[in-house]
DNA sequence: ATTTGAAATGTAATCGTTTACTGGCAATCG
DNA sequence: CGATTGCCAGTAAACGATTACATTTCAAAT
C-alpha cells in the first residue's frame, strides 16, 4: 500500500480545548479542569471565571482524551443478536432508559447470533474502552465465552446465558412462565397441547421445554413426542413448525409458542388453513407485543418484563463497575400472564372490554440455574428473585 | 464536593500495549505502527517479526488513544427517537449492517422524540468524537437544528428531514406511496376514505396528506374534514383516532393509516367495535410490518425499504466523511404498495396462497423536496431518485 | 518582622497512538 | 573516491485531558 495522505490534522474545525478555557481565563489548564471537576480548593473568584469563559466559548470537554487517560469512559458496550426482534430492541430500550440517567452512553454491536461476530463486536468494543458490556448472547450454544472472560471488563448477561461465562445474568423466569401458561390451557380443559420451542441447546428453550413439561406431568398428562417441536426463534422457523403440527395426523387443540417471532410465523400458517382460534386451536404467545391486543381474538400471552430486564440489567453493570469483585448473582424476574380471548377463556362480550382483565403476576417463584436446576430463593420487595452464586 | 480518590490508574489490568509490543519484537514504536497500518517503506524480515510478536501477545490497538491523536474514529453516532417502534430498529439495522463493513461501530442515543434529549445526545456524540452522525428526528418541529450545524459533523438525516438543518436526506416517497394506496381503494370502488395522519408540522406526514389529496383530487373525490386525523404515530394515538371515525354519524368505508404503530392501535379499536374487515372497513397501513400476514385478514400496505433507507444513509454518510464539501443531496426511494386481503382486494382462495402477488414497484416517481414541492428527476439504476441540492 | 503552614495555583508527566523529522547505511553516479 | 540519492528505522512531538508534585500566596502565629 502506498503510503496515504499525510498531515491529517486532528481537531480540524479548531475546536475548543481546554488550554484555550484556560488562556482566555488567564488561568492553568489544571485549574479549569479542577472547576470543570467541581473539586474544592479553587478561589470562587477562579471559579467563576472559568465557569463564565466555558460558558462563553461553549466549551465541551473531549470524552476520548479523558478516556485516555482515565482508562475507562462512560460509554456501555451492547451486543444485540438482533435489531429486528422488538424484544431485544426492548431490552436495550430499559438499558438505555437507566444507563442515561447515569449519564451514560450506549455502543451497540449487533451479532446476528453468530459466534464469531460476537467475539468480533466484543474485542471492536473493549478496543474502545467502554467500561462495561451488556451481553445478549445469540442462539448458538456454540460460542466460546470463556476467551472473553480475560477481557475482565465488567459484564452482564440478559436473557440468556452464555456458556461457561461466569457473570451476571438478568433472566425471566421462562420455567413458570410457560407452566402458568400451559397450566392456564389445561385449566380450560385442553388436553392436546403442543409447543413451538427455540433451538435446542440454549438454556431458555429448555427452562421453556421444563415448564410445558412441569405443567403436563402436575396434570399427569402424558408427553406427545410429535407435539414437541424445536424451531429457531424467528417467524419463519415458526410458520414451518406451525404447517408441521397441522399435518400431524392427530392434531394438538392448543399450541404454546415460545417467542414472538414464531407465533406471527405460527398465526400465518393458521390462517393459510382457515383454521378458527380459539375454537379449532388454542394460541398462547410467550411474549406480550404490541400488536397481540391488535389480531383477532387478541392474543393470550406470557408477558416477560421486557423493559425491566434491560432497567436491572444497567442496574447490576453499575453496581459491578463500582465493585468488580462482588459475588457473581442471576436476577430471575417474574413473568405474567396475560388472559385474552385466544384460548377461549373469555366471552365475545369479555373480548370487548379495552382493557382485559389480567392475572396476578406469578409473584414468588423458584429460582433457576442455568443448568435448570431449581434452587428456592427468596423474592426481594421488587419482586426478584436474587441470588449470589 | 470532597476530593475524590486520587491515582486511579489509566490501564489497570495491564493491557498490552504497542510499546510492549514493539519492546518485546525490538523494534521501534513507529515500526510497530507503521506494520499494523500496512504502510510500506518496512523491510519484510521486520514485518514479520512485529506481526508475529502482535500475534502472540494478542495486541488490540486503543482505539481511544488512536482516535485523540488523529482527531476522529470509527465510530458513527445515531440519534433515534424511540427504539420500540420496528420502523426506526429497521433502519438502524440498514445503517448497522452497511457501516459493519466499513469497519465502523454505532453509538446509539435515545432520543424520545424530545429535542432537548436530542441535543443532548449530539452533545455528547461529539463529545465522543464521532466520525459522523444519522439523525432520525424526532416529531417535535420546534427543535432547533440550526444550532447543530456549528459542530461541523458529516450528518446524514433518514426519513425526517430536520427543519432547517442542510444536510443529506434519505426518506421514501411518502407521498407517491400514500397516493398509490388511495388509488388502489378507489380502484375497488371505495369512496369514503379516512386518513390517519401523522402529527402536524412535521414533514414525512405533511408528504402523505399530500398523496391522500393528490389521489382524491385525481379522481374528482372532494375532501371531507373529519376523515381527516393528525395523530401523534403512537399505538395508543391510533386507537384514539379510529375510534373518533369510528363515533362519525357517516362513517368511513376504508382507512388509510399513517403509519405501523397507530395501525394497531386502529386494528384494536376496530375489532372492540366488532367491525368487520374488509366488508365494512378496509385498512391500508402506511409501512409493512412481520405482523402484517399474520393478522386476519393479512394487511395490504405500503412497504417502506426500510433497510434500504438505512443502508443508503450509510452509504451517504460514508461519501461525506470522504469528502465532506460535497453538495447535500437527497435520495427519494420508491415504496411498494403490497396488497393482501383488508381492501377485498384478493378473494379468500388467493388469501392462503403462502406468498401474494405484489404490484411492481412504484418506480419512477417525482422527487420531493422538504417543502412538498414536486420537481422531476432521474431514476438511477438502484431505483433512487437523486437530487443535489 | 519573620516564621509557619495551609490553601490556591501552576508545571509537567502521563495515557497510547500517529507521523514529521532525523540519521544511518548502502547503492549509484560523476 | 566523494557526493548524492533512496531506503529504513528510530526519536520525539503532538492529540486533550487528569493529577502528582512544585511553587506561590497569604494570613496567622511567633
Amino acid at each position: 500500500m502506498k503510503n496515504r495522505a499525510r498531515n491529517k490534522l486532528a481537531n480540524p474545525n479548531g475546536a475548543i480545548t481546554m488550554k484555550k478555557v484556560a488562556a482566555e481565563a488567564e488561568v492553568s489548564v489544571a485549574t479549569v479542569s479542577r472547576v470543570l471537576a467541581g473539586l474544592d480548593g479553587v478561589k470562587d473568584s477562579m471559579r467563576d471565571r472559568v465557569s463564565q469563559t466555558v460558558a462563553r466559548l461553549n466549551y465541551h470537554p473531549n470524552t476520548l482524551a479523558r478516556g485516555l487517560r482515565l482508562g475507562h469512559r462512560k460509554v456501555i458496550g451492547v451486543i444485540i443478536p438482533d435489531l429486528l426482534n422488538p424484544f431485544f430492541t426492548g431490552v436495550v430500550h430499559g438499558v438505555e432508559a437507566e444507563l442515561y440517567r447515569a449519564g451514560y452512553t450506549l455502543q451497540v454491536g449487533h451479532s446476528d447470533g453468530l459466534a464469531e461476530r460476537e467475539q468480533n463486536q466484543f474485542k471492536l468494543l473493549r478496543s474502545e474502552g467502554v467500561a462495561g458490556l451488556i451481553l445478549i448472547a445469540g442462539n448458538k450454544p456454540t460460542a466460546n465465552y470463556e476467551s472473553l472472560r480475560p477481557f475482565g471488563i465488567p459484564t452482564v448477561a440478559i436473557d440468556r446465558s452464555p456458556g461457561g461465562l461466569a457473570v451476571d445474568l438478568v433472566c425471566a423466569n421462562n420455567r413458570e412462565g410457560v407452566r402458568h401458561a400451559v397450566s392456564h390451557l389445561l385449566s380450560l380443559g385442553h388436553r392436546e397441547i403442543a409447543i413451538i420451542n427455540g433451538p435446542e441447546g440454549i438454556n431458555v428453550a429448555y427452562e421453556r421445554l421444563g415448564g410445558y413439561q412441569d405443567a403436563l406431568r402436575s396434570a399427569g398428562i402424558p408427553l406427545v413426542e410429535p407435539f414437541i417441536i424445536h424451531s429457531d426463534f424467528r417467524q419463519q422457523g415458526g410458520y414451518e413448525a406451525m404447517r408441521r403440527l397441522l399435518d400431524l395426523a392427530k392434531l394438538p387443540r392448543a399450541v404454546v409458542v415460545a417467542n414472538n417471532l414464531m407465533t406471527l410465523g405460527a398465526l400465518q400458517a393458521i390462517n393459510e388453513r382457515g383454521i378458527r382460534i380459539p375454537e379449532d386451536m388454542a394460541v398462547v404467545c410467550f411474549d406480550d407485543m404490541p400488536w397481540a391486543t391488535s389480531l383477532r381474538p387478541p392474543l393470550t400471552s406470557v408477558a416477560q418484563p421486557v423493559q425491566e430486564l434491560g432497567r436491572t440489567g444497567a442496574q447490576l453493570l453499575l453496581e459491578r463497575i463500582k465493585d468488580p469483585k462482588r459475588p457473581v448473582r442471576q436476577v430471575v424476574l417474574a413473568t405474567r400472564l396475560i388472559v385474552r380471548a385466544s384460548c377461549g377463556a373469555l366471552t365475545a362480550a369479555q373480548v370487548e372490554l379495552p382493557a382485559p382483565p389480567r392475572l396476578p403476576k406469578t409473584g414468588r417463584s423458584a429460582m433457576q440455574t442455568s443448568s435448570g436446576l431449581e434452587v428456592e430463593a427468596g423474592t426481594t420487595s421488587n419482586g426478584f428473585c436474587i441470588k449470589n452464586l
